[in-house]
DNA sequence: ATCAAGATTACCT
DNA sequence: GGTAATCTTGATA
C-alpha cells in the first residue's frame, strides 16, 4: 500500500531547509507519480546536492537563466533538465526562495508500477531477473522509467500529481557519502549520499 | 550565427 | 575501462 496515514505527503517545510539536510533526509523517502490510472513509485536510494552559492558544478552557480529558473523557487518544486542530447534528470528544489539549490535524484528502488516502468524504460520485457537492477539505477534511467520530461519541470511537489511520501530517516550508519559523479567543477565536494549496500545504486 | 560543454548511457574491447 | 551518440543551452561575436 502506498497511501496510508503513516505515509503522508512531505510538506513544504521539509524542503525549505538547507540543501544538504534535505538531500540526506530524502534517502528512503518514496517518489510517487500519480497519473490517475497509472501510479509509479520508487524509494530514493541515491542523491546529490547542488548549491548555487558555493558550488561551481550547480546549474544555478552563475545566476538565473531560462533553463534553471525553477531552481530559484523555494524548496519543494521539481526541476527537470535535458542533457547529453538524450537524457532527462530530475531534481528536488531545496532551501529558501532565490537560493538556487536542488537535489539530484540519482537512483530509486522501484516499488510500485514496476511493469509500467519496465515498459517505458526498455520498451520490452526484462531479459533476465537481474536486469531489474538496471531499471532505475541512474538519473537518466529514473526519468525514463517515470516518464519525467521538461513538461514536469516546475511542478509543485506538495500537490497530488508528483510528490514524495514520508518514511523513517535512515540510520546514520546506513548513509554513505562520496564525491559527486560526472561533473568537472567543484569535484571534491562530498555531496553524494546513498544507502549503503542497496542494489539499486548507480554504476 | 557559431561554438563548446554537458549533474549520462549503452556498447565495445 | 574507454568512448561515441546526440542536441539543448548559454556564452561570445
Amino acid at each position: 500500500m502506498i497511501d496510508t496515514a503513516f505515509n503522508y505527503i512531505l510538506p513544504r517545510k521539509f524542503y525549505t531547509r538547507p540543501v544538504i539536510t534535505v538531500a540526506k533526509e530524502l534517502l528512503g523517502k518514496v517518489l510517487v507519480k500519480n497519473e490517475g490510472k497509472i501510479i509509479l513509485a520508487g524509494r530514493i536510494v541515491e542523491v546529490e546536492a547542488y548549491d548555487g552559492n558555493i558550488d561551481e558544478a550547480s546549474h544555478s552557480f552563475k545566476g538565473k537563466t531560462k533553463r534553471n529558473e525553477v531552481m530559484f523557487n523555494e524548496g519543494g518544486f521539481l526541476y527537470v533538465y535535458f542533457t547529453y542530447g538524450a537524457h532527462f534528470c530530475c531534481n528536488v528544489v531545496a532551501g529558501k526562495k532565490n537560493h538556487g539549490a536542488a537535489v539530484l535524484i540519482r537512483a530509486v528502488e522501484p516499488i510500485y508500477g514496476i511493469d509500467k516502468m519496465i515498459e517505458r524504460r526498455f520498451e520490452r520485457k526484462l531479459k533476465s531477473e537481474k536486469e531489474i537492477f538496471n531499471l532505475t539505477s541512474g538519473p537518466g534511467k529514473v526519468c525514463k522509467s517515470f516518464g519525467f520530461n521538461k513538461e514536469h519541470s516546475g511542478i509543485d511537489l506538495t500537490g497530488n500529481f508528483i510528490y514524495l511520501l514520508n518514511a523513517p530517516k535512515l540510520q546514520k550508519s546506513k548513509i554513505g557519502v562520496s564525491k559527486r559523479i560526472g561533473i568537472s567543477k567543484s569535484v571534491d565536494l562530498p555531496w553524494r549520499f546513498f544507502e549503503i549496500g542497496n542494489p539499486f545504486l548507480s554504476r
